[in-house]
RNA sequence: UCCUGAGUAGCUCAGUUGGUUAGAGCAUCUGACUGUUAAUCAGAGGGUCCGGGGUUCAAGUCCCUGCUCAGGAGCCA
């Protein structure tokens, strides 16, 4: 027999009176004496096993009996419909053949605590949240692939040694690199995909990030997968209107692909059906303004006292009240663009009408999803982009290659970076980001 | 890094003003049950009350200290 002829849970609905066999992990098991129910999980989803004494060997019942929950076996039976059971069908059980009994199995079916479930995340996978929550993220990525991969896009790696930092650089987890000194761990893919932009015209990276942020939230990981798309010849407009395209794609793929999985995880798919196009979008300015009309205040950490200060001064920038009261007033993601330059990164392109302002945009989540993306047009003007580099204070020479960039047919040029569990988390409803990545890597975590 | 809270059975928690032998549900084990849906019912086993120090006739409970965890802030995707 080929694998190809292997039967899944998922397959269940084609084998109607068929005798069938399923591999698989005991879910959970209900007993009534000479009758037993084994929910039977095989990763495409559970079927309920009617284990009826008779209908096997006495032994082979005293077995079903002993069963333990995640003990693995393989069930031998003919699919039936039948309303009573969870999925509509179930296996009419003639063999059981028993590969491990699993022995006091620590996740049981009632709660436990988050502390808990994270020391066993290798073992919490394999709930029916989790797996739910695993298989969407794993619909997000194709999502993101396809989307790019139809529209003109080209898939290009950046390398995850650096030398050096391109955000901040007080967030970089630091290694020997041989004779060469210090490397760091890559905060971002964005000035390799720059590079290969000018090659390919229009390409993303999606791979991992590394930022040593001593971030202690539900939207941080130290290592988390960004998708970062970088386009020559387009500008601010074009960088916004490509990334709410990005999103619609992924939440419409997710609704149509998903939907069981989001009926386990008790998403309100309401919520998710609004996202259709024609985001909002606010200039930094204009969102000052709004913030304060409706008096919201910057909140300032001062002696470590909370400071008020109102109106919100210009040039400061937002925190999590500030985001969630502006988002409050939309159901779809909204975008703030034109940002004060001191508070955004080096790359960014000035505003050519007023030097004050970049030609940057954060993408903000409605539902308190917070920033899914942060892009910018790039600075193109050799000569402002080495001031900007020097007023940073960062190493010329190891920016001598990206300066290049500039002196070999420089050209206008944008790009964003998507937070893939940050927009997996907004889209499954999960309370952690820690629940949206297989094995998270948060500050005071690195086990599993 | 800062602020706040928590740590009692394998898990989730209760434990009064300091007072006999520290409790419950789930899980585990034993038994009953032919349609269960986190099955139910009867019984059993299971504890270094986070570590260290202190107050007291007496500490799970009060005080100091360390560790671990969670929530929030800042920073960011």
């Amino acid at each position: 027999m080929s694998y190809k002829d292997k039967v899944y849970v998922e397959d269940l609905a084609k084998h109607i009176d068929q005798e069938v066999e399923l591999n698989g992990w005991v879910y959970n098991k209900r007993g009534k004496g000479k009758l037993q129910f084994i929910l039977l999980r095989d990763g495409t989803g559970t079927a309920q096993c009617v284990v009826i004494k008779g209908n096997l060997s006495d032994e082979m019942f005293e077995e079903a009996k002993s069963l333990t929950q995640e003990s693995s076996i393989k069930v031998k039976g003919k699919v039936v419909a039948n309303e009573k059971a969870p999925g509509g069908y179930e296996l009419d059980t003639s063999n059981i053949e028993i590969y491990q009994i699993s022995k006091d199995y620590p996740i049981t079916p009632k709660e436990h605590g988050d502390s808990f479930l994270i020391e066993h995340r290798h073992l919490w996978l394999r709930s029916s949240r989790q797996h739910a929550i695993m298989r969407v993220r794993a619909a997000i990525q194709k999502a993101i692939r396809d989307f790019f991969d139809n529209s003109g896009f080209k898939l290009m790696d950046s390398p995850m040694f650096t030398p050096n930092a391109c955000e901040g650089t007080s967030t970089l987890f630091e290694t020997e690199y041989f004779d060469l000194g210090k490397a760091f761990l890559s905060q971002s893919g964005q000035l390799y995909a720059e590079a290969t932009a000018m090659s390919l015209g229009r390409v993303y990276t999606f791979g991992p990030a590394f930022r040593a942020e001593k971030s202690k939230t539900r939207k941080h990981l130290t290592e988390f997968w960004m998708v970062e798309p970088e386009m020559a010849f387009f500008d601010l407009e074009d960088n916004m209107q490509l990334a709410e395209d990005l999103t619609v794609y992924i939440v419409k793929y997710v609704l149509d692909n998903c939907q069981k999985d989001l009926e386990t995880l008790e998403r309100d798919i309401t919520k998710l059906e609004k996202i259709t196009g024609n985001f909002p979008r606010l200039s930094y300015t204009e969102a000052v303004k709004w913030l304060n009309d409706n008096d919201i205040p910057l909140i300032k950490k001062i002696d470590g006292e909370d400071v008020e200060i109102r109106p919100f001064p210009w040039g400061e920038d937002f925190g999590a009240p500030q985001e969630e009261a502006l988002m409050e007033q939309f159901d779809q993601p909204c975008f703030i663009y034109d940002y004060p330059a001191d508070i955004k990164a080096f790359y960014m392109k000035r505003d050519p009408e007023n030097n004050k302002v970049v030609k940057a945009m954060d993408m903000l989540g409605p539902e308190k999803a917070g920033e899914l993306i942060g892009g910018s047009q790039r600075e193109d003007d050799i000569e402002l982009l080495e001031a900007r580099i020097k007023h940073e204070e960062l190493d010329m020479d190891d920016f001598q290659w990206y300066l290049d960039l500039r002196k070999y047919g420089s050209v206008p040029h944008s790009g964003f970076g998507m937070g893939l569990e940050r927009t997996v988390k907004w889209i499954t409803g999960a309370k952690h980001i820690r629940e949206c990545i297989p094995f998270p890597r948060m500050i005071h975590r690195i086990i599993p």
